[in-house]
DNA sequence: TGCAATAGGGAAAATATTATCCCTATATGA
DNA sequence: TCATATAGGGATAATATTTTCCCTATTGCA
């Protein structure tokens, strides 16, 4: 497994929040088990562009953060389900404030990003 | 300057606000600005944890997003100032919603971001 | 004269994150 | 018998981000 070098700030709110979601897929993943999606391989088709292997492994960093609990079936083929703790349901308004946002001003935010990409080369 | 290889996702008003906001110190650097920390060496003072080169290459992109404008003084020595655009202004309160709920949260995410942190060693 | 404050950038190294590829296992259905 | 679905991990490559180090310039102050 990759070990950190650097110790993570927790100075502040926003430090703590980040530590927890940031990752590009963490919050999608809250996202889509709060809307009923808790199968690892229903959460992966929903989010089509991201690996199998890096959903696994936000899952556990969300696991160990106490934002879900997995319960694994012992059965044959293997089942998993995810589910948000109380702590995780907690945060589901500010994902959605986020989202809000970004959906509200979702074509300005796709010009100024395509503009800058657009600079780059 | 670093030129990207992928093209980022563009489908979800997260993944919108995700391309903007997604950077170490960049809702900090907009916290901070509408906290009146308008000048580079200000916010570096406030945000002693980050370098001077990763701010000035975030307030770059935040300003390409048009979150933030900048004011260069034709004076020596230098001087410089960020504001919020009225578009970025209505970045705070989402801002908000995050540092707040890091702030209830403080203990608990202290303890489950140390503890996952020491099972890692 | 020499140092601090101001603002900022290039190049390269270090760190972190994500993707790719290949492996294990078992039951079901074609 | 062979492919598919299920879930997941190791190793390594690729990509992205952040840090480090060193450079430019000018004014004022000790």
């Amino acid at each position: 497994m990759y070990e950190r070098k650097t110790l993570p700030n927790l100075n502040c709110g926003l430090d703590l929040v980040g530590e927890v979601l940031y990752g590009k897929w963490k919050m999608r993943l809250l996202w889509f088990i709060k809307e009923g999606h808790q199968r690892p391989s229903e959460l992966q088709r929903q989010i089509p562009d991201a690996t199998r292997r890096v959903l696994n492994i936000q899952l556990k960093e969300l696991e160990e953060h106490e934002l879900v609990t997995k319960k694994i079936y012992p059965v044959v083929p293997p089942k998993v389900e995810y589910s948000l703790t109380e702590f995780g349901k907690t945060l589901i308004p500010v994902i959605s404030a986020l989202g809000n946002w970004g959906d509200e001003n979702e074509d300005r935010l796709r010009s100024v990003i395509l503009n800058r990409l657009k600079s780059e080369v």
